[in-house]
DNA sequence: CTGTTAGCGCCTTCAG
DNA sequence: CTGAAGGCGCTAACAG
């Protein structure tokens, strides 16, 4: 494919030669001025800020990175972002970066692969510093990240890691949040609990499918494969597997689910079907997204530190950074920070006791 | 301020220099087999392919904008991602720019007017070939924008857009969907409408402000300044604000939110009070967020069409960019689409007719 | 079809 | 304190 670009080429973008031109001094010393270096006149130097800011010169970090060999740049890999998860995690890790003086650049790809594959590449062409990143849902081939560390350059993985990569990563306790969210069910009566795990390819859903099961195991409640499905995360899948559920000759008395969205549109499932919420089936997501306590009624679920995931993918990869060690981990074990997580009851799993009513005024 | 940077430079990239050499040809030729240029041998070319993708060549597209003098690459610039508004604008606007071969860079303020300032220059040194933005509610100054413009480089503001500034745009009739929406609770019975109005510094937050004040002159309501207030749009004040209107001698009977977050934190405060909605006081937010549909009640609100918005934005960004114009708007006024919005009506402005309530099973 | 040369904008020695 | 020269990786124009 040979493309031809217009030349869009317009208002040529000022240079140190513009700048060095006009005042009759040499590219290098205005280099030296603009970048701070200390061996130029103070006045030479005033004179050089002054005509920059004139000219509206704004440094070509093109040509910077061209010779520098790194931009000061972060590259951030996010798979979607309509849940509050992701944007809560940038939120934070760009708090860390630009404390850190870093700037970062965002890429989403919508859960795809290829979309997914092609950032990599971009943010490698623009010689960004560092990535920290979660992959997509159809993400099996990991090959695009190994690129990343074969050019040197420091990664980091935060929610959804992989297994084969050995990259510093940061995670919550996906089993042990499971484990304790089923045991929840369990201590409140509930004994045909059903789950709607994600897709294999996400290590997270394995990990809490995991606790789902060793939930029910350890209190010797026989596992019933007819209640546990796996699904790609979409929500017209949530409604069919739901309703599936909900016809069984003999129904779930509760659903823990993967996350808050799922959580939510078997929550719409169920009310459609006029039952209530906990009293016939109790739901429990993952995550605590913004939406969990806003629906109706409130959801029980997983809370996630999301802004401290954000920073601490930053300080692991800022420290990566500032090693200066190869980023192949041939030799040691990548770094991994397991954050806690925290079950919040609220009313989708549980009666309240008491409605409490007061008159108007 | 002289930063040192450590030397990060590792694994070296492999450049077209390296594999001209290890093919013993010169590297004009690689260039030429790799950009897919007629004029290669068959034989040389296939070479060429080979050994680059086994030495992981990654083409460096720092080099190429130097000497381009574009990158084929588009920022966009956002004040907040944590309602769904801003997300699903980019979705919209990622998927046009991708079919027009162009990645996608998103950049993110956090609502900070210096952030802001810093990502336009970052976007600007970056040598994308052209930027669409919403800009932040502090900023009042947009000199950067105009640092923009004056670099010749394409821009398209939507939702938030800019009345001094001549730059193509992409809204909804703020005004008239404001007036329907109020309208709208007139026509439903309420007299005494609230308004919690965004602040100054959005040019939406001024047209919705007016559309309420004009539907209530319209039909004859008097407009009491008490039930008017402008805010920062921090969940603090929508408690502070609503709560004292709650407590007036003679509260509102309905109140329209300048957004969904507000709407939604506005009828938290309510609950807490014991107050019933829509019965004591009924609620109208503005742009459809996904959690407008899963509070309870669910709220009633102006929907926006979001990816459209981001589609259109996109599709007038890349007609600038290909008319190749002077994108100074000198002589001609800058485009603007305006698309369409749509009252939705929820349970949160109108009771609900029949209560249906199946039994179980 | 292929090699040579020049230059994009910047920084970094190396000499003054 | 400042200038000259070289090079980062790539493409484009000009000769073959």
């Amino acid at each position: 494919m040979y493309v031809l670009y217009p030349l869009i080429m317009k208002t040529k973008y000022t240079s140190i030669i513009d700048i060095a031109k006009q005042l009759n001094i040499s590219k290098s010393t205005v280099s030296r001025a603009l970048t701070g270096h200390p061996n130029v006149h103070a006045q030479t130097r005033k004179a050089v800020l002054d005509l920059a800011q004139q000219m509206d010169y704004q440094r070509n970090s093109l040509a910077l990175g061209l010779t520098r060999h790194h931009t000061n740049t972060i590259g951030v890999l996010v798979p979607e972002f309509m849940s509050t998860y992701f944007p809560s995690v940038i939120l934070g890790a760009q708090e860390v970066f630009q404390a850190a003086g870093y700037q970062v650049v965002i890429c989403h790809n919508n859960e795809s692969y290829d979309m997914e594959v092609a950032n990599v590449k971009l943010l490698l062409s623009y010689r960004v510093d560092g990535i920290i990143a979660s992959h997509t849902k159809e993400t099996r081939n990991f090959d695009h990240f190994r690129l990343v560390q074969r050019h040197g350059i420091p990664l980091v993985f935060f929610n959804r890691v992989s297994e084969e990569l050995n990259v510093p990563n940061v995670v919550v306790d996906d089993y042990s949040a499971a484990l304790e969210a089923v045991e929840h069910l369990i201590k409140t009566g509930r004994r045909r609990i059903a789950h709607l795990a994600g897709p294999d390819s996400l290590i997270n859903s394995r990990l809490r499918r995991q606790g789902y099961l060793d939930a029910l195991k350890k209190h010797k409640i026989p596992i019933d494969p007819g209640l546990m499905l796996s699904y790609d995360l979409t929500i017209e899948k949530v409604r069919i597997y739901m309703k599936h559920f909900l016809e069984l000759p003999a129904p779930p008395d509760a659903l823990f689910a993967i996350n808050d969205p799922t959580a939510i549109a078997a929550m719409e499932v169920v009310k459609e079907k006029g039952w209530s919420i906990p009293e016939d089936i109790a739901i429990v997501g993952f995550s605590n997204d913004f939406s969990a306590q806003l629906v109706f009624p409130r959801l029980t679920t997983v809370s996630q530190p999301t802004l401290d995931i954000g920073r601490e993918s930053a300080r692991l990869l800022l420290q990566e950074l500032q090693s200066g060690a190869k980023p192949d981990y041939t030799n040691r074990k990548a770094p991994c920070v397991q954050l806690k997580t925290k079950l919040i009851i609220r009313d989708s799993s549980v009666r309240k006791p008491v409605v409490k009513k007061k008159g108007k005024k």
